[in-house]
DNA sequence: CTCGGGATGCGT
DNA sequence: CGCATCCCGAGG
Protein backbone atom coordinates (compact mmCIF):
# COMPACT_ATOMS: atom_id res chain seq x y z
CA UNK A 1 0.00 0.00 0.00
CA UNK A 2 1.16 3.50 -0.89
CA UNK A 3 -0.54 6.29 1.04
CA UNK A 4 -1.29 9.32 -1.16
CA UNK A 5 0.69 12.22 -1.49
CA UNK A 6 -0.91 16.00 -0.86
CA UNK A 7 0.07 16.31 -5.32
CA UNK A 8 -3.16 14.04 -5.54
CA UNK A 9 -5.51 15.67 -3.09
CA UNK A 10 -4.55 18.77 -5.50
CA UNK A 11 -6.09 17.66 -8.19
CA UNK A 12 -9.21 18.96 -9.93
CA UNK A 13 -12.07 17.70 -7.99
CA UNK A 14 -13.41 15.59 -10.26
CA UNK A 15 -10.89 13.81 -11.40
CA UNK A 16 -9.49 13.60 -7.59
CA UNK A 17 -13.06 12.00 -6.92
CA UNK A 18 -12.76 9.14 -9.92
CA UNK A 19 -9.07 8.92 -8.74
CA UNK A 20 -10.36 7.65 -5.52
CA UNK A 21 -12.37 5.04 -5.87
CA UNK A 22 -10.42 1.35 -5.68
CA UNK A 23 -7.75 3.77 -2.75
CA UNK A 24 -7.93 2.20 0.41
CA UNK A 25 -9.64 4.15 3.07
CA UNK A 26 -7.45 3.48 6.63
CA UNK A 27 -7.99 4.26 9.95
CA UNK A 28 -5.98 2.73 12.88
CA UNK A 29 -8.78 2.29 16.01
CA UNK A 30 -7.40 0.91 19.18
CA UNK A 31 -4.02 0.04 17.24
CA UNK A 32 -5.97 -2.48 14.81
CA UNK A 33 -6.44 -1.27 11.48
CA UNK A 34 -10.12 -0.57 10.11
CA UNK A 35 -9.33 -0.53 6.02
CA UNK A 36 -12.53 -0.22 3.34
CA UNK A 37 -12.25 0.12 -0.44
CA UNK A 38 -13.66 3.14 -1.46
CA UNK A 39 -16.45 2.42 -4.47
CA UNK A 40 -18.88 5.17 -4.85
CA UNK A 41 -18.29 9.41 -4.07
CA UNK A 42 -19.87 12.52 -4.84
CA UNK A 43 -17.75 15.81 -5.93
CA UNK A 44 -18.79 19.38 -4.36
CA UNK A 45 -17.11 22.02 -6.62
CA UNK A 46 -16.96 24.87 -4.36
CA UNK A 47 -18.94 28.18 -3.90
CA UNK A 48 -20.99 28.38 -7.11
CA UNK A 49 -22.18 24.49 -6.13
CA UNK A 50 -25.55 25.37 -4.44
CA UNK A 51 -25.60 21.64 -3.52
CA UNK A 52 -21.91 22.35 -1.43
CA UNK A 53 -21.80 23.26 2.07
CA UNK A 54 -18.93 25.93 0.55
CA UNK A 55 -21.90 27.30 -1.32
CA UNK A 56 -22.90 29.80 2.00
CA UNK A 57 -19.11 31.05 2.06
CA UNK A 58 -16.54 30.76 4.92
CA UNK A 59 -18.15 29.74 8.03
CA UNK A 60 -17.30 27.61 11.05
CA UNK A 61 -18.87 24.31 10.01
CA UNK A 62 -17.03 25.32 6.14
CA UNK A 63 -14.02 26.45 7.40
CA UNK A 64 -11.58 23.78 6.87
CA UNK A 65 -13.29 22.71 3.64
CA UNK A 66 -11.76 26.17 2.39
CA UNK A 67 -8.32 24.96 3.93
CA UNK A 68 -5.35 22.90 2.36
CA UNK A 69 -6.33 19.85 0.35
CA UNK A 70 -5.82 15.94 1.76
CA UNK A 71 -7.81 16.87 4.91
CA UNK A 72 -10.80 15.58 6.48
CA UNK A 73 -14.30 17.57 6.59
CA UNK A 74 -16.41 16.00 8.73
CA UNK A 75 -20.39 17.09 9.09
CA UNK A 76 -23.17 15.95 11.29
CA UNK A 77 -26.43 15.10 9.54
CA UNK A 78 -30.16 15.38 10.96
CA UNK A 79 -28.65 15.47 14.05
CA UNK A 80 -27.47 11.68 14.29
CA UNK A 81 -25.35 10.65 11.32
CA UNK A 82 -21.81 11.75 10.57
CA UNK A 83 -20.88 12.36 6.55
CA UNK A 84 -17.10 12.18 5.77
CA UNK A 85 -15.29 14.75 2.85
CA UNK A 86 -11.63 15.07 1.14
CA UNK A 87 -10.95 18.38 0.30
CA UNK A 88 -10.04 18.78 -2.93
CA UNK A 89 -7.26 21.67 -4.57
CA UNK A 90 -6.78 24.30 -1.88
CA UNK A 91 -8.67 26.83 -0.80
CA UNK A 92 -11.26 26.69 -2.80
CA UNK A 93 -14.42 24.80 -1.00
CA UNK A 94 -13.98 21.90 -3.09
CA UNK A 95 -14.47 18.48 -1.54
CA UNK A 96 -15.33 14.97 -2.03
CA UNK A 97 -18.29 12.87 -0.25
CA UNK A 98 -17.02 9.62 0.46
CA UNK A 99 -20.58 7.31 0.31
CA UNK A 100 -19.81 4.20 -0.04
CA UNK A 101 -16.82 1.18 0.88
CA UNK A 102 -15.74 -2.34 0.09
CA UNK A 103 -15.10 -4.27 3.34
CA UNK A 104 -11.35 -5.11 3.28
CA UNK A 105 -10.28 -5.61 7.00
CA UNK A 106 -11.85 -5.01 10.32
CA UNK A 107 -15.05 -3.39 9.17
CA UNK A 108 -18.67 -4.38 9.40
CA UNK A 109 -21.05 -5.33 6.41
CA UNK A 110 -22.87 -2.38 6.56
CA UNK A 111 -21.02 0.11 4.82
CA UNK A 112 -22.87 1.20 2.22
CA UNK A 113 -24.18 4.80 2.67
CA UNK A 114 -22.51 7.82 3.72
CA UNK A 115 -23.47 7.46 7.44
CA UNK A 116 -22.98 3.72 7.68
CA UNK A 117 -19.47 4.29 5.99
CA UNK A 118 -18.84 6.98 9.05
CA UNK A 119 -20.42 4.48 11.68
CA UNK A 120 -17.96 1.33 10.77
CA UNK A 121 -14.80 3.23 10.18
CA UNK A 122 -15.63 4.91 13.44
CA UNK A 123 -15.36 8.75 11.81
CA UNK A 124 -17.08 11.38 13.95
CA UNK A 125 -16.63 15.06 14.63
CA UNK A 126 -12.95 14.35 16.17
CA UNK A 127 -11.63 13.60 12.37
CA UNK A 128 -12.72 16.80 11.19
CA UNK A 129 -9.68 18.98 9.98
CA UNK A 130 -7.62 16.20 10.47
CA UNK A 131 -4.71 15.64 7.54
CA UNK A 132 -5.15 12.78 5.87
CA UNK A 133 -1.27 12.35 5.59
CA UNK A 134 -1.12 11.51 8.69
CA UNK A 135 0.13 8.09 10.54
CA UNK A 136 -3.20 6.66 11.90
CA UNK A 137 -5.68 8.07 9.53
CA UNK A 138 -5.18 8.30 5.24
CA UNK A 139 -6.11 6.87 2.07
CA UNK A 140 -3.29 4.54 -0.25
CA UNK A 141 -3.14 2.85 -3.24
CA UNK A 142 -3.09 -0.75 -2.94
CA UNK A 143 -0.34 -2.92 -4.20
CA UNK A 144 -3.55 -4.06 -6.84
CA UNK A 145 -6.57 -2.85 -8.04
CA UNK A 146 -9.05 -4.96 -9.93
CA UNK A 147 -10.14 -3.59 -13.01
CA UNK A 148 -13.53 -1.98 -13.03
CA UNK A 149 -15.63 0.62 -14.55
CA UNK A 150 -17.10 4.05 -13.20
CA UNK A 151 -20.66 5.03 -12.97
CA UNK A 152 -21.60 8.53 -13.67
CA UNK A 153 -25.08 9.87 -12.01
CA UNK A 154 -26.54 12.98 -10.52
CA UNK A 155 -25.46 13.09 -6.85
CA UNK A 156 -28.12 12.07 -4.23
CA UNK A 157 -30.49 14.31 -1.90
CA UNK A 158 -29.35 17.68 -3.53
CA UNK A 159 -32.89 18.16 -4.98
CA UNK A 160 -33.13 21.44 -3.84
CA UNK A 161 -29.70 22.78 -5.91
CA UNK A 162 -31.71 23.40 -9.01
CA UNK A 163 -29.49 22.75 -11.89
CA UNK A 164 -26.94 21.51 -10.00
CA UNK A 165 -28.84 18.75 -8.92
CA UNK A 166 -28.46 17.52 -12.62
CA UNK A 167 -24.81 17.91 -12.69
CA UNK A 168 -23.30 13.91 -12.97
CA UNK A 169 -21.20 14.32 -9.86
CA UNK A 170 -21.50 11.02 -8.52
CA UNK A 171 -19.00 8.29 -9.28
CA UNK A 172 -18.80 4.42 -8.72
CA UNK A 173 -17.75 1.33 -8.97
CA UNK A 174 -20.02 -0.58 -11.66
CA UNK A 175 -21.83 -3.53 -10.72
CA UNK A 176 -20.17 -3.05 -6.64
CA UNK A 177 -22.54 -4.40 -4.21
CA UNK A 178 -21.55 -1.63 -1.75
CA UNK A 179 -22.73 1.31 -3.69
CA UNK A 180 -25.75 2.48 -2.06
CA UNK A 181 -29.06 2.56 -3.47
CA UNK A 182 -28.47 0.46 -6.18
C1' DC B 1 -32.81 34.69 20.30
C1' DT B 2 -35.93 31.69 17.46
C1' DC B 3 -36.71 28.77 13.69
C1' DG B 4 -36.57 25.96 9.32
C1' DG B 5 -34.35 22.30 7.33
C1' DG B 6 -30.65 19.07 6.18
C1' DA B 7 -24.87 15.60 1.15
C1' DT B 8 -29.24 9.73 6.10
C1' DG B 9 -30.94 5.33 7.48
C1' DC B 10 -34.54 2.52 9.25
C1' DG B 11 -38.93 0.81 10.08
C1' DT B 12 -43.86 0.83 8.43
C1' DC C 1 -43.76 7.83 4.02
C1' DG C 2 -42.57 9.26 8.95
C1' DC C 3 -39.28 9.71 12.26
C1' DA C 4 -35.03 10.34 15.18
C1' DT C 5 -32.26 14.35 16.95
C1' DC C 6 -28.92 18.34 16.72
C1' DC C 7 -26.74 22.12 14.95
C1' DC C 8 -26.06 25.28 11.30
C1' DG C 9 -27.10 29.61 9.20
C1' DA C 10 -30.49 33.19 8.38
C1' DG C 11 -33.24 36.68 10.12
C1' DG C 12 -35.40 39.64 13.86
Amino acid sequence: MNKLDRNFYEGKTEAVAQALLGMYLVHHVDARPRIGRIVEVEAYLGPQDLAAHSSKGVTARTRVMFGPAGHAYVYQIYGLHYCMNVVTEGATGTAVLLRALEPVENLPERTQGPALLCKAMQIDRRQNGMDLLSETFYIARPDESPSFTIVRRPRIGVDYAGQWARRLLRFYVRGNPFVSRA
